[in-house]
DNA sequence: TATGAATGAGTGTTCATTCAT
DNA sequence: AATGAATGAACACTCATTCAT
């Protein structure tokens, strides 16, 4: 959530630092590449991974792969870059209204409610991520996005954790199994909404908050 | 855990229907399904779906593609016999230990134990089955075993989290939302083990125990 | 011309070591393998190596490119094996009749001779084998078969020449450079053949036996 | 080396002919060409003509594609430019000093050595021409530059050794076939220097000079 | 004069599946 | 009961070339 998934996303942002007269084509470039993310996104979300295939995003583009390897110099980068989307919009999103918070207790439910708000509002990206999390892998063949390179996703979660024990305000656990326990029960909401549109995420939420609010909680 | 996946068992079973003289080679043939189905589960685990072609599986098997393709007529009906194979080996090893629990406390309790405890000592097949979940789409490009094929597995711990609500010894809870984060935090184990091989998984499970004592138990 | 490219022409051979019974069916792969060879040189020498496409070989063969991947794992593998078809052909030829001879002014004599024989009855294999020498390059994008790579061949020739001089026949010279030059003069019959179709080979074959008669006996 | 191929230099040459004002403009359009066929001389000669894309030889030049195409409206007429420039100045370099030999002998020897001096001061050039002639075909599939194209090349050391018979300095022998095996014979140094950089291209030069003197020399 | 953007045909390769034996 | 051979659709990627600006 933090600078692991952000270290490449400057480096497609350099034509910011070019002086003016140029920011037109520089405009065009931004706008395709940004829309060939999104229908990345969103080919990725509803056909899978395996099915999104560079010409299954071009289609969703109405362009052809050509376009697309023109922009992107592989299939890898272009994936690289959609993670780099999800995360950076979603800590975006989360991040400050985190730290408004004072207590460990409030962060820790702040952290879940931000999180399934733009989750509720990102249908597609958390979708995606999950799918490229569990499918792309590297040439050697491990998961690119294992469970080990997870760690700076849970870092936040565990250190609220770490700090409300430190604060004395929650119970002695193991903090990074609650982490873990706790992203995934984050995760699963995305295909939860999926397949039960009916689904009230709100009240979805205020569950989630109360199961770790009680797993936690000093009482 | 039940029915839903074993619907289709008896469908490729028909040699047992054939004429007398064969039943030497109908042995023959359940031996080489059953080698089948152990590589298929070896290989989806170890290299993952996408990468766990027939090649591949023929190749861990010693054989070549024309043999899988001679005892299944499909790629199809060999994963849904894995996963056949995971789910009713699981309830076979788990069902008799939680039925022999009097209260939903406890039979709470056997249900995380007992399932972390086969997850323990059938990595492969929880890696694989977890690869499946997440790839295996029918031609629709629908998720084969998405959140709504999974409610038989569901059922299971939803009704013992029913059964200590209607007992008086479980708070008031969505016992939906409940059931879905416990799955999920059984379901994160065998990637753990996997990334963390150093991890006890004794303490883990007893933290996910107390975790969801916790979230569930009157006190 | 021995070693260096024979190499790993056996290893497509193991069938030959195997049990009698399975002839027939080795025998169907043996003619496909040695006809997609056939092919493969005819379509290097007709188009150019960087013409010669999977596609078009497979064309050629009657066929579509899934069944040359199916007898050939790799592109490169094929190369492989038309260079080695090339080269031992070419060495079962002239290697017995070079080894006739006694004197090294014969042996260079028949060197030259039977190579342009060769070449004249092989004129396919020639300009095929010169594609791949001058394109086909390794990962690193280096020439494989490159200068270094021919020493080889050019062995042959030059233990001639050393003879020849260790014998007081030759005269004092570089056998090296000498090597050198008479394999390319040799090399650019095959483009003159393709070129001048009137072009007399015997002649020729008889003026180059003159020319490096005169630059290396001792008169 | 003469007429055939520099046929087509002026073509490319028109703006020259365009109204004035534009001179400076028509300066760096030279200067811009030049340079491109320089980088192409180099990116050709360092991964080969296959591997020498547009986007190379834009990239060895700094540019993009669009300015290579801008300036030749083909990637043909820019290798042609390519061929025209090596061979109109190694031509520069070798004819006055061939022209100011007398007899055939020195200006056989001669031709071999400042050949071999160009080729000497001009790796890359060699090297270019060499990947170019062996690969570049016409749209027919046809080698461009083949050995019948190659004739104006070979008309200088046939005609000295025709002046050589002639003059009654020289032996009988084919001219055509003398004139192929001393052009081959000078074509294998740049490979060689390559190949081999501690070759002392001076002796190689003597050796080549010595040979083609005794099997052309009367004595 | 220059170039960023787009395109479409082509490349090597993989894979589930079929079929004759 | 087994399998070697073949197939065709799909995939990621490259490249010369065009075009509007």
């Amino acid at each position: 959530m933090t600078k692991a998934y952000q270290a490449n996303y400057n480096l497609t942002m350099e034509s910011k630092n070019k002086p003016d007269g140029q920011k037109a084509l520089s405009f065009i470039e931004a706008t395709r590449r940004a829309q060939i993310i999104a229908c990345a996104i969103e080919t990725i979300a509803t056909l899978g991974y395996a099915q999104a295939s560079v010409v299954q995003i071009a289609k969703r583009a109405g362009t052809s792969k050509g376009v697309v390897f023109y922009h992107f110099t592989d299939k890898e980068t272009l994936i690289e870059q959609v993670v780099n989307e999800v995360y950076s919009s979603g800590t975006q999103y989360m991040e400050p209204r985190i730290k408004a918070q004072t207590t460990a207790v409030e962060m820790l439910k702040t952290y879940i409610q931000t999180n399934l708000e733009f989750i509720g509002s990102h249908r597609m990206y958390a979708r995606a991520i999950a799918e490229i999390m569990a499918n792309y892998r590297t040439e050697g063949g491990k998961l690119r996005y294992d469970v080990v390179a997870e760690e700076p996703v849970r870092a936040i979660p565990e250190m609220i954790l770490r700090k409300g024990q430190r604060d004395g305000l929650f119970k002695a656990f193991d903090p990074f199994v609650m982490a873990v326990t706790l992203r995934r029960a984050i995760d699963a909401v995305p295909a939860m909404l999926e397949a039960y549109p009916e689904l009230d995420l709100d009240a979805y939420t205020q569950e989630l908050i109360t199961i770790f609010d009680q797993a936690t909680r000093k009482n």
